[in-house]
DNA sequence: TCAATGCACGC
DNA sequence: CCCTTTTGCATTGA
């Protein structure tokens, strides 16, 4: 049995409790891209700026467009977030020693033990769980309890905001049925389309589908994922997220360009701060690559093998010599955006000099 | 096995 | 379309 935890519009919630005042205008939490005044886009909206038409991932200008003068545009302060954000996971994890943190506002809880299979114990254990969230951080949560991971997020969904939902298995059929396929956690704007074409609207139609049909469309996981999915089937136990397998930074350019010379700057910093987040992981990569965005919205990367404690000066190489390969490739292209990746990420472990260290993959 | 791409997902 | 950012997983093609 599974808890899923979801903090409501966690980012302008935040903001919402710590500027109490701010509370009952419209508030976005913004990412600015620098680009111009106002350029960027809206990462987290309070309900009442969503009863405006706003919602994360729109651009900033257009929610300007949306919203009354006495609306609040704040920054994201990601570091902050993050803060609290630990504060409540804390919280959550006493109760039950078996979690996953999802995201910095989402959590899964395999809470099959500590509620000894009883569902109405489940309603209970939640219950408490949002109040002391409450108590403790003044921050509203949406819970979900469910027989599956698949399911309880989708309960959690279902009773947004500030809500309590328990699916119990007799009730799986009836809760998913009338859902429309996009409900179900891993199903996007591709796959919704695609299953359109498929004649597919609802979870209950999915769940008339042969697997067949869906492996000629999705490929073998993504088939089994949606097949058992759409019958409330899927499963998988509830494991503590890993250690990072690839970190990366992306910078917006001031305007769009092919100048190798203008983007050097946006390389380098990129650059820094993948490499300080490495640090801070106590991290080394085997592996660089460039993120190229195109005016067009069009995705570029590369990658190459690298020895692992490899100097600043020679990523730097590296990466300017990926950047020149791409704008070769692609005569026409316009760079917008510029970002660099460290993967094959190994932990080190022990006590690092410069010339001997202890490492294991990770 | 690796490089590149695509999709999803969070806000 | 006015368009951020980060990570993980899967697929595809060499």
């Amino acid at each position: 049995m599974v808890l899923f935890l979801d903090l409501d519009y966690f980012f302008a919630q935040v903001e919402e409790v710590e500027k109490p005042e701010y509370r009952d205008r419209p508030l976005v939490v913004c990412v600015y891209s620098g680009r111009t005044e106002s350029s960027g886009v809206v990462s987290s909206a309070n309900y009442v700026a969503r009863r405006y038409g706003v919602k994360a991932g729109m651009p900033i200008r257009l929610a300007m467009g949306k919203l009354p003068s006495d609306s609040v545009y704040l920054p994201v302060r990601m570091e902050h977030y993050l803060k609290v954000s630990r504060d409540v996971m804390d919280i959550a994890r006493k109760y039950s020693a078996k979690m996953r943190v999802e995201s910095v506002d989402e959590a899964v809880l395999d809470v099959t033990e500590v509620v000894d299979g009883s569902f109405d114990k489940a309603r209970e254990h939640a219950a408490k769980l949002k109040t002391e969230i409450l108590e403790r951080k003044s921050l509203k949560c949406s819970v979900g309890v469910a027989p599956n991971r698949v399911l309880a997020k989708m309960a959690a969904e279902a009773a947004k905001p500030d809500g309590l939902k328990v699916v119990n298995p007799e009730e799986v059929g009836v809760f998913l049925a009338g859902q429309p396929v996009e409900a179900l956690p891993g199903v996007g704007h591709k796959t919704k389309s695609l299953l359109e074409d498929l004649g597919v609207r609802t979870v209950a139609d999915l769940g008339r589908l042969d697997i067949d049909v869906l492996e000629n469309v999705f490929g073998p996981k993504k088939a089994r994922y949606v097949y058992l999915a759409s019958r409330g089937l899927f499963d998988e136990p509830v494991q503590e997220r890993g250690a990072a397998k690839q970190v990366s930074r992306i910078l917006t350019l001031k305007r769009n360009t092919r100048s190798l010379d203008e983007v050097e700057h946006a390389l380098a910093k990129a650059l820094t701060q993948v490499l300080n987040r490495l640090s801070s992981l106590r991290m080394a990569a085997t592996r660089l690559g460039i993120i190229v965005i195109t005016s067009e919205i069009k995705t570029f990367t590369k990658q190459v093998e690298i020895r692992p404690g490899s100097s600043y000066d020679e990523l730097m190489r590296l990466l300017r010599s990926m950047l020149q390969q791409v704008l070769s490739e692609n005569p026409s292209l316009m760079l917008r955006r510029l970002g660099v990746r460290m993967s094959g990420l190994l932990s080190l472990t022990g006590q690092s000099t410069l010339t001997a260290w202890s490492e294991h993959e990770s």
